[in-house]
DNA sequence: GTTGAACAGTTCAACTCTTGAACTAATTAT
DNA sequence: ATAATTAGTTCAAGAGTTGAACTGTTCAAC
């Protein structure tokens, strides 16, 4: 009941979400240049923070199929960023990892990234980022119960 | 100062928003099928909410040159969608309006992606949505300040 | 008035990302 | 041993994007 209530929320939702997806998503890709893409720079990133992943961990992360995964990483393997290695007991799987050099560069991403992100933050007062951050992992959270 | 606590509260909000935007993005792009992709959801909505629109609004709010709105509106017009009309004054403006059946299409669409968003919308209380929502509209209206 | 700058939009080649089907190779189940 | 499953890749096709070059139109300055 009370479809209208939340078809405005909804709506609101919608344009809060296109406007910081679209502006932040161009703001980022402009600072990382011709170096990396916004996707192969959040592979680097899930790759650095669980050390090693698979093919099929980051297709199901990134909601895609494995064929994109695939591709996105034999770009960044072809740059040296990856190392593909495969596991000895069982092996079908194969272990990515990032290289020194591919450690760097995503250090100098995250940071540009950082740069851009950071000070719309820094807007917000303690309490209202506080409040913004523990709805939206709230929100995240029960989105990725699938 | 206290830059680790920035860096905590970014890597935050990456974290929350990746989650939500590949499986909002998945689920969206999964529901509208073969009909329409996620940007052409969105080129629509743009043009239904201002009744017409040019390409070089379009490319200011989505963040892209006008040769990538270009191509998107060219396929929206195939399908039928979309009207380009020519400005009787200055002969050089375009206006995108939706046809009859871009509308519908568009309709259909949006209460599509709204099957997706609302029952996680609804998963908060009223004052968490309230709240959330103010603040998300205030980051997106200081990242619009361009 | 003519000329040149600016503007609106399109075309094109090149690239990234994505899907889905077909495939290889390895493992597991029956 | 055979069949089914799993991990990953390859490939063709299509969408979205950029950036440069282009057409056509308007406007400003001389």
């Amino acid at each position: 009941m009370d479809v209208g209530k939340w078809k405005s929320i909804f709506g609101r939702y919608e344009a809060a979400s296109f406007t910081v997806n679209k502006r932040f998503g161009s703001m980022i890709k402009e600072q990382l240049q011709d170096v990396l893409t916004v996707e192969q720079q959040m592979t680097l990133s899930y790759i650095k923070r669980f050390g090693s992943c698979t093919t099929t961990e980051l297709a199901e992360a990134f909601c895609v199929q494995k064929s994109a995964i695939t591709a996105i990483v034999t770009r960044l393997a072809e740059k040296g960023y990856i190392h593909r290695i495969r596991d000895e007991k069982d092996r079908r799987i194969v272990y990515l990892k990032l290289t020194e050099e591919g450690s760097n560069v995503f250090q100098w991403g995250e940071e540009k990234v950082f740069e851009v992100v950071s000070p719309y933050l820094k807007m917000f007062s303690d309490e209202e980022i506080e409040t913004f951050l523990t709805l939206y992992e709230k929100l995240a959270s029960q989105v990725n119960e699938e």
